[in-house]
RNA sequence: GGCAGGUUGUCCGAGCGGCCAAUGGAAACGGACUGUAAAUCCGUCGCGAGAGCUACGAAGGUUCGAAUCCUUCACCUGCCA
């Protein structure tokens, strides 16, 4: 069995530490008990939390014991950005976001059982403590001159804009958390994207301020494709894991579309494939990447850990037929129903013109858009290309009399359906 | 509370009475283009078929004409109290 933190440096997890050496000894003595905070930003979970979901289970699978925080508290003040003030979210959004993050995270982790996950709210032990206690008991370990310096504040200080207060105090918050599991639930680990290394080692300081315990924390590195852009971003929306506000299609669809350069990096990150594995298709990447095979298993089995088994199954069908050589209208009826309704869409009777029906179907945003998209040459209908845009979709477009399949560009699929 | 500066399209950022749907970057999208990859080059990038409409923090006003001038309000920043 190979040492958890060689496993977690070899997948490229990690990027920053505490005492390294003191941490390593410390996962290889026993059982350490660690937590990663999730807040409620958004009222799902997105591709950066993703990375944090995967450590917590390696972590757990290795025997160690997971706190899985929701930010209850945290998230009514906002994690200080760089670049601009966050917007404060009524405390019911953030109560209603909480629950579904609750929910989100239960089937990453194995809430049964010996070293089971536990999931906790920091509004819990936040929420009662009086601001003048805050001020005595936490306030007085925390030196403004340290504050000052963690890259976002310090970032902001020099903005037009400047920080609220609010914000300002978040470190203090998110290090209380950290206070609170060490003495509740003996947690000795924080871990975190690369961002929050100065929320982590807040918290790593002030246990060791007020309890004098050494603690560790360890960051993952942020994820960013050759050109250094950060991953997680699809035509400028975040993947989501919620299927609701990314469809397990487009989920598969984006890793997909990952590029050479990156696909080997996100398989070590995302899957749980093993060396040998990983390093079978790193070859098949150079050897033969026009099949594209690393990313179809990476797109596989993160869906899968993500949608499940039957979602993905059923996009993966949908995106062989859609995107195989094949000419659309000789699939076969239930091959073609299964695999457009993956597909976004929307009702479109016979004789609407094609522009109409781009937008319809939300390929495009505008009447204008659309046509500029045929004039450019870049829609097509059953992978005809539109040459005209006063074109209108006849019967004879809906394929087994049902669905007519438009696309715009290589890649961006719709289902107009007959109503 | 006083004084000064700011608020422009997805983001950054010019414009400071007509030539402004608004320069320039970035992002994004499409084509060449193969591999549902990258790089490169070219193109597109408010809504509307068009007339036109809506947009430069908000509301009023001046003017033939306002993102640009005036008034009030809101928010941000700095200095002073």
């Amino acid at each position: 069995m190979t040492d958890i933190f060689d496993e977690l440096q070899w997948r490229g997890l990690v990027a920053q530490s505490t005492d390294e050496a003191a941490l390593r000894q410390a996962l290889s003595d026993g059982p350490v008990t660690l937590y990663c905070g999730f807040d409620p930003t958004a009222p799902s979970l997105h591709f950066g939390n993703l990375v944090q979901l995967v450590v917590l289970r390696l972590l757990q699978r290795a025997g160690h014991r997971v706190i899985c925080l929701v930010g209850g508290s945290t998230g009514l003040i906002g994690d200080p950005r760089p670049t601009s003030e966050r917007v404060l979210k009524t405390k019911e959004t953030t109560a209603d976001w909480v629950s579904r993050i609750q929910q989100q995270v239960q089937p990453f982790l194995d809430f049964e059982g010996e070293n089971a996950a536990v999931l906790v709210n920091n509004l819990d032990w936040t929420a009662p403590i009086s601001a003048l206690d805050f001020l005595r008991d936490i306030g007085k370990h925390f030196r403004v001159n340290q504050m000052v310096r963690k890259d976002a504040v310090a970032a902001r200080l020099e903005s037009q804009e400047g920080i609220s207060y609010t914000e300002f105090s978040y470190q203090i918050l998110q290090a209380l958390d950290f206070l609170q599991l060490y003495r509740d639930h003996g947690c000795t680990l924080q871990t975190g994207g690369a961002d929050q290394w100065g929320n982590l080692t807040a918290g790593v300081d002030l246990v060791h301020r007020a309890d004098g315990a050494a603690v560790h924390c360890f960051t993952t590195p942020l994820l960013t494709d050759a050109a250094g852009t950060k991953f997680g971003k699809s035509e400028g929306n975040a993947v989501w894991l919620s299927p609701e506000m990314t469809s397990p299609y487009a989920f598969y669809q984006y890793w997909v579309g990952v590029e050479d350069a990156s696909v080997v990096k996100l398989l070590k990150v995302f899957t749980d494939r093993s060396r040998d594995e990983i390093e079978l298709l790193a070859r098949q990447v150079a050897e033969e990447p026009f099949r594209r095979t690393a990313q179809r298993a990476l797109a596989s089995d993160v869906t899968t850990l993500v949608h499940g088994a039957t979602a993905t199954a059923a996009v993966q069908a949908a995106s062989e037929a859609l995107f195989g050589k094949g000419d659309l209208a000789r699939l076969d009826a239930r091959t073609l129903a299964d695999a457009t309704a993956e597909l976004p869409g929307a009702a479109v009777p016979v004789g609407t013109s094609v522009v109409d029906a781009l937008v319809a179907v939300g390929l495009v945003d505008s009447r204008n858009a659309a046509r500029r998209a045929i004039a450019d040459g870049g829609a097509s209908v059953n992978n005809v290309r539109i040459g005209d845009a006063d074109q209108v979709l006849v019967e004879a477009d809906f394929l087994g009399g049902a669905v007519a399949v438009l696309k715009r560009g290589r890649r961006n699929l719709a289902a107009a359906r007959r109503p």
